[in-house]
DNA sequence: GCCAACGTTGGC
DNA sequence: GCCAACGTTGGC
């Protein structure tokens, strides 16, 4: 059964275009340093899992298009590197902390959604993304959230 | 195992 | 820049 996902990242550091720019148009989603986020990526995701791709701490939060899921759980190779900003000295080869997939562009929405558009949606009041206190940087969608917002955005 | 201190997220 | 929320750390 296929799942559905939000991910959250920052435009100023790597934003929806910058996935359609890749040469493969996919990149891995590396830097998770929260076990909820890890276990979703570890446990749950599945090549073809589609992703909401969702721009925050930015001018206008909100969707700014359509991934998905591109390969299963690996390591996270920033753990491993002391000049990285993601190094973490506890992390071993053996026993790896973090985990990632590989996200890769799907489709691009005819507008971005943004927050403040989903925030007005009833149906979308029990959505995770807009729980108070919710600071998860990947969430689960129900599929017919997931229908719901691309349909704003077609 | 508790809990205070601290750090981070992310909208506004 | 502010602040609410919440995860993590570390002393005890």
């Amino acid at each position: 059964m296929a799942n559905y996902w939000l991910m959250k990242s920052e435009p100023d550091v790597f934003s929806f275009d910058d996935l359609k720019k890749r040469p493969k148009k996919t990149e891995p989603w590396n830097g998770v340093r929260n076990y909820q986020a890890r276990n979703f990526m570890r446990d749950d995701m599945r090549p073809g899992d589609l992703i909401l791709f969702y721009h925050s701490s930015c001018d206008i939060p909100g969707v700014a298009g359509i991934a998905k899921v591109a390969s299963k759980a690996y390591a996270d190779e920033t753990q491993f590197d002391p000049k990285s900003e993601y190094f973490d000295p506890k992390a071993t080869r053996e026993t790896p902390r973090w985990f990632l997939v590989d996200v890769s562009f799907e489709k691009d929405l005819k507008r971005p959604v943004p927050l403040e558009e989903l925030k007005e949606e009833p149906a979308l009041a029990t959505m995770r993304l807009l729980q108070r206190g919710n600071r998860l940087s990947i969430l689960p969608v129900d599929k017919k959230e997931f229908e719901l917002i691309v349909a704003l955005g077609s």
